[in-house]
DNA sequence: CGGAAAACCGAGTAACTGCTCGGAAAGTCT
DNA sequence: AGACTTTCCGAGCAGTTACTCGGTTTTCCG
């Protein structure tokens, strides 16, 4: 859409590139530790192994950071969430479950800087403004898949249960991802026991073909 | 625990102690609009009605104000937590998750300051701290009752069952909370109807005296 | 009262912040 | 090689920040 990236000017060379990346990586991790707020340029082209001057080169300012840190953000998560959310009518309803889950934890643990951005700690609006649109990517795509697999659920309940089972599966895994290894497997079991859990109370989806529980389940009140 | 608190001196006066607050409720405003880093302990005072001076007259620096803000927190809401985490014999589990979930969320409304410190949006350490300290009240006090409720259930087991419960009761009513007045009562249901549907699919409770869905449920893998 | 303690104030200061700039170095192309 | 571009650098600038301090005002109390 817009054409003036984040960036003051492209680096063309490998070695800018670079240099680019590591000063991305370190920005992340630094603002993920003290925060947008508190995070100085200084600290991170020092961190990065490089000289502010070269930080400022490439970016106009600490804003541009985020904001390029958040583009990068969606380039490569984009995919991931679009592979995930493709209908697969050979999967059950848990499979399926367990096919996202699974999936978004590999991502988290393979890049370990994503969960910062998608728990809301990284305090720039552009940072927020980035996590809240992939979540919402997420919900479209949750959306879908419900859609496809109930049709009978009526569209305005649908939007409520795949948000929902959206902001459930991001504080999970957030959750999954400050916790020692072998806990993490265990809270991910636990997410799409959730979300199973949660589906065959709201739209009474069986899972796993057993039709336990079927049939109306009538709001509790009002 | 420490004798020494975070204030330099103790306001005396009533005058004084009302403007100590009016600092905190000031602080706690900005700290969750701009972050902890960004947020100016002159702005602060001015937007409080009073001077810098006052402000280093009590609390001796910025990270101090960070630390009285989740003392008061954690005094304020303490309260609620032991009252919610007493076991009711007369009610049923489905009852006693409705009773937890709208009392917090009640809370919640009525400090609306208290969110972005349990969401985890405050960057200062001790805030983070604070908030981790609550939410291990919390997960506590889910175990607790758990334990009185399903003594079937192994220890290990139950305290990951208390952990998920906590954190999805976190992380919906903060979703609750940013979201318009009238969606926040459906967010508040459908947290109920997850943490019931959790239990039922994790522990086998009949959340109203109905045998639906009871007997064992293997793990599904491993 | 009157004197002492508590509270209040805000201009000022030392340190730090985001960011610039002029020049050196490395890379590219002919 | 020589000329030109891209990259790199870090001392330093203007502005901001956390925090101090001396002095004034308000409250307390015998």
């Amino acid at each position: 859409m817009s054409p003036e990236g984040p960036l003051r000017r492209r680096p063309l060379q490998v070695r800018a590139q670079e240099r680019v990346e590591r000063i991305l990586d370190t920005a992340e991790q630094v603002f993920a530790e003290v925060g947008f707020g508190s995070a100085t340029t200084n600290q991170i082209a020092q961190q990065a192994g490089t000289s502010i001057g070269s930080l400022y080169e490439f970016f106009p300012n600490k804003e541009a950071l985020a904001r390029a840190l958040a583009e990068r953000y969606i380039a490569r998560i984009a995919p991931v969430y679009d592979a995930l959310l493709v209908d697969e009518p050979a999967l059950d309803g848990g499979e399926l479950i367990n096919r996202i889950v699974e999936s978004l934890d590999r991502y988290f643990r393979e890049h370990p800087g994503a969960v910062p951005l998608l728990n809301g700690r990284l305090t720039s609006p552009e940072l927020v403004a980035a996590g809240e649109r992939l979540q919402g990517a997420l919900v479209a795509g949750i959306d879908r898949l419900l859609a496809n697999r109930r049709p009978d659920v009526i569209a305005e309940h649908r939007v409520t249960v795949a948000a929902v089972i959206a902001e459930v599966t991001r504080s999970m895994l957030v959750m999954a991802d400050q916790v020692p290894l072998s806990r993490r497997r265990v809270i991910v079991r636990e997410t799409e026991r959730l979300i199973v859990g949660y589906l065959t109370e709201t739209v009474g989806d069986p899972p796993e073909g057993s039709t336990v529980g079927r049939g109306k389940k009538a709001p509790r009140s009002s």
